[in-house]
DNA sequence: ACGATTGATTTTGTACACAATATGCGTCAA
DNA sequence: TTGACGCATATTGTGTACAAAATCAATCGT
């Protein structure tokens, strides 16, 4: 069987010169933004296994491209990389799940704070332009789509309020976002009600109602946090996270238990 | 030279299993712990050239450790990763030293907040210790130890007010705004009064008086940036922030200059 | 039959060699 | 003298080979 193990999928790597494509993107970049994409769009479940080699292959790029797409990876807090075994999708605890809509609470706040403030009527636009495309697209069904754009949608309200430092933290924690909705999400309900809270946030920030605004966000994100289930849902991740463990890793005390 | 490239520095790794905690788990992990503190402790200055080799040869590792190392400190924008020119500890521009104070304004701010309702008598003792240690550096002029006791006096605050969200990318902030001192401090100027303030700001949140707690937090950041000098201090970093380029790319613009 | 142990296989970690790129210096022409 | 060009050197980027560790399966002892 080990015949098998063809080294045929063993892709020409030196491609860069004769990739078309231009020189100055790391080949790592684009695994980083598949992987990226991947975990975001649910195609990638908390806790699997991200094997070195097999994205390699299946990328047609080394394994030092996607060790560096993990470090990125990881400082994002999208992965987890335990040493000596390999990375896994994060698996938010509850706790940190609720820390992250606690501390995106407060900091989307501050930001939609500031954007109401000093909207310009251009970005008002854009912003309507927005919800908008989301809208089209939850009422196409294609929910993934809709995601995304939900999703782009926080990012470039932080982009928009002009403090680069709350942008850069805000990104990492919006990607974050989708893994605790993986974990933890409630599947006897729907999340595709954001649309409208999203709608009224605009015309609150359309109208330099700060107070407002405020009030909706924070309003929205809660909202977003009481649809999930933090009781008793996807019950090997809350195993895990109970125990604080590794959901593969039971054998481990074993080692020194007579000792 | 190239004998004392030493192999001696083989580091024990095993010891994986006992530390659940995040860990990409090398010897890089102690180039990076150097690298931060040097960065912290004013000992490295902004834009300074951080060259591999010599950096590998100087603490007994390879350029694999040193480059995991540079991934770790760009992750926590301590340095900047410039592409096939290497690393250069981070020079925050005028704006972005804007941005992290504001943004850490409002995070400090919800933190002391929440750490004041909630804080225990123990917590509190521990925190009066270690304004006591901070003020006793400062009082025997160990100007180095006592900014090392401040930084840390905020992290304290942070993981103690228990939102690990929040106590990270606390973490990061507090670790970047060494780096801005060093490119703005105003010469004429002393910071040894924070301590008074830390001291304050522990009376109120031993008191559970939320309100008090933020305010005293908040100025005591907008006293933190009011020392600074946005206008003509290190006038090599300034110029390169006003252009938004390298200190040492000045020639690169000839390029285009006939066309 | 059950659990622990050993060995084979898979998978990750690290050092190193070579390639690509940037940098610095010396030369040359206007 | 000034600016541009090209070569020599220095520095970073990347693929690969090897070593260390974990995983899996079958075996052995109780």
């Amino acid at each position: 069987m080990p015949a098998l193990k063809a080294k045929a999928p063993k892709v020409p790597q030196a491609v860069s010169r004769t990739d078309p494509t231009i020189a100055p993107v790391p080949s790592s970049e684009s695994v980083y933004e598949r992987i990226r994409e991947a975990i975001l769009d649910h195609r990638l479940s908390p806790r699997t296994k991200l094997k070195e080699v097999a994205l390699a292959e299946l990328f047609g790029v080394t394994r030092s491209a996607v060790r560096h797409a993990f470090a990125r990876l990881h400082a994002m807090k999208l992965i987890e990389l335990r040493p000596n075994r390999g990375a896994i999708v994060a698996s938010p605890s509850i706790a940190e799940s609720r820390d992250l809509f606690a501390a995106r609470r407060t900091i989307e706040g501050a930001i939609v704070d500031k954007l109401a403030r000093e909207v310009s009527t251009q970005q008002v636009k854009e912003l309507r332009k927005m919800v908008q495309r989301e809208d089209h697209a939850y009422r196409h069904g294609e929910m993934r789509e809709g995601l995304k754009l939900s999703v782009d949608f926080h990012r470039v309200i932080a982009t928009m309020a002009g403090n680069t430092v709350f942008a850069e933290v805000l990104d990492q924690m919006v990607s974050r976002t989708p893994l605790v909705v993986a974990a933890y999400r409630d599947a006897t309900r729907t999340n595709a009600c954001a649309n409208r809270e999203h709608a009224d946030l605009v015309d609150a920030i359309a109208a330099h109602d700060a107070d407002a605004a405020v009030r909706i966000m924070k309003c929205h994100l809660c909202s977003l946090e009481s649809q999930l289930n933090f009781a008793d849902n996807t019950p090997a991740n809350e195993l895990a996270n109970i125990f604080g463990l590794d959901a593969r890793s039971y054998k481990m005390p074993p080692r020194r238990s007579h000792v």
